[in-house]
RNA sequence: GGCGGGGUAGCCAAGUGGUAAGGUCGCGGUCUGCAAAACCGCUAUUCGCGGGUUCGAUUCCCGCCCCCGCCUCCA
């Protein structure tokens, strides 16, 4: 166990999270075309694809790690005028949806889930501002408001590996560049207008809102300290936003501030960005309603690298639903094998120590999840020849239980068997007895069309639910 | 144009300077009354394209093509 502090960069999801309960449906207004639909990407379905990696798949790491919650941004103050509601309630309906998501998908809750709209962290953030002026690195505008000098940050555009010199305006900034030292000096305190209505903070600058990157530096140097190990987040957001809290962390703390970036691939939908234009777009409520559970789901979106682009298709959930069938079976038959209680002397397989290391390599998933596959063919094989021990059976169910308390990917409770299901297979299994095979089947087709799958094993029947949701 | 990530069988995907894990789909077999599950076998002389280095490259180098993202206050 090592310990290591994680932040999961939340920028994302927020954007995601709008769209999903919202359905907003913004124009482009900054020259880029496909806003939108690059915006829809990291919708719902999407954020999962970060967050195991942040929450769980830290298998053998532990310590604190958080989600920031930083929405204090034109869109969100517009939404919340628009619907007449206070910031604060307007952005609780996002958070709500977003816990939802996560339960759904299995996602371990992050021990903190600051805002970036409490007291407590304005002031943390207005600290930092403070700070960044009196050693030069910050400073305020005619228009009041106050950016980062990051030609005064040698190190600005590292992450990202742009040289600033010939960094070129895209067009998609409106305003403020006259006031600005220089084209990427970016704001960290936003001087009130109109157009912000009642949101607002007092500071010794004015009225006004944080910029966008502080808020995340100001909660993770608050709850994880001056350097943290990991930071998560997805790879659109490497510049400018880490750039920006790099620049501000190290510039109030002089010390390094992250020691490990992940950064996540995006997501596409049959091969395309995920848009409703092109009708391929997805939340995770969308997939629930098409019968695919959160496990499904969870495993579809897993076991790709995250540093991989994932392509979502519903060849891929169906791949999805079939592998953890397999896993479901394996289990179950090394359950009863395990039970068995006869110590003959047969042969002892152990599991050992590759699907860790495969972890510990870059968090390297699929060469993990091979390991596990190859694992159930040969324990498999093994039963096959009855050469599987209790023993052995219960030391490699005692590893799942440790590769399952990073993949959690077991059904929940026993699934129920329906009377009606029930019955008819028991009447099954008498006409069974009797040879009626035609009877049988009979009856074999009405479970089936009960959504149940009906197989004969020597010990009687056993009774699937088809797809093997759980 | 600059930078980053990808391009491996029908699909998804790991991997290494020494001759291609795993999943899924399909086909054949064992088992089964028939199935299902499981197991066995088959399915990439080949890893985007073209050169080069090497005894040998998918893996290293050079050039090129395709896809995705970022290139400043959109979050």
């Amino acid at each position: 166990m090592r310990d290591v502090s994680t932040l999961l960069d939340m920028a994302n999801v927020n954007m995601a999270l709008r769209n999903r309960k919202t359905g907003f449906d913004r124009d482009s207004s900054f020259g880029k075309s496909d806003r939108d639909d690059r915006l829809s990407q990291v919708c719902a379905i999407a954020h999962v694809k970060v967050l195991p990696i942040q929450s769980r798949s830290f298998p053998f790491l532990s310590g604190p790690h958080f989600l920031t919650d930083g929405i204090v941004d034109d869109k969100t103050i517009r939404g919340a005028r628009e619907a007449k509601i206070p910031l604060r309630k307007f952005t609780e309906q996002f958070k709500e949806a977003f816990f939802e998501d996560i339960e759904t998908l299995r996602i371990k809750r992050a021990d903190e889930f600051p805002a970036a709209t409490d007291q407590l962290y304005i002031d943390k953030m207005i600290e930092m501002i403070a700070i960044l002026i009196s050693r030069g690195f910050a400073y305020q505008a005619e228009d009041k408001s106050v950016y980062f000098r990051i030609n005064k940050f040698p190190g600005y555009g590292r992450l990202a590996h742009f040289d600033l010199t010939q960094l070129q305006s895209t067009g998609r900034v409106k305003h403020d560049e006259y006031d600005k030292e220089h084209i990427g000096d970016f704001a960290l305190w936003k001087a009130w207008d109109e157009e912000d209505g009642d949101v607002g903070w007092e500071s010794p600058w004015g009225r006004g809102r944080p910029g966008w990157h502080i808020e995340c530096s100001a909660m993770a140097t608050a709850l994880l300290g001056e350097q943290i190990d990991i930071h998560c987040g997805g790879v659109d957001n490497i510049f400018p936003h880490h750039e920006a809290e790099i620049a501000q962390a190290e510039g109030v703390t002089g010390k390094k501030f992250v020691r490990y970036w992940l950064h996540c691939a995006h997501l596409l939908v049959d091969g395309q960005k995920m848009s409703k234009s092109l009708g391929n777009f997805y939340t995770l409520p969308d997939l629930l309603e098409k019968g695919y559970t959160g496990r499904e789901i969870r495993y579809a979106l897993m076991r790709v690298h995250y540093r991989a682009p994932l392509n979502f298709t519903w060849g891929g959930m169906n791949e999805a639903r079939e592998s953890l069938g397999r896993i479901d079976d394996w289990l179950a038959r090394l359950r009863e094998t395990a039970a068995e209680k006869i110590d003959k002397e047969k042969n002892t397989t152990h599991p050992d120590q590759q699907f860790e290391q495969a972890l510990d390599d870059d968090l390297n998933i699929s060469s993990a999840l091979g390991f596990l596959f190859e694992s159930i063919r040969e324990t498999n094989r093994a039963m096959d020849r009855g050469e599987l021990d209790s023993a052995s059976a219960n030391s490699w169910l005692n590893w799942w239980e440790r590769v399952n308390s990073v993949l959690d990917l077991e059904t929940e409770a026993e699934v129920v068997v329906p009377a009606e299901v029930a019955q008819f297979a028991k009447d099954r299994e008498n006409a069974r007895r009797e040879k009626n095979w035609k009877r049988g089947d009979e009856l074999r087709d009405r479970i089936s069309a009960l959504g149940w799958e009906v197989r004969d094993t020597k010990d009687g029947q056993k009774l699937t639910p088809r797809g093997r949701s759980g």
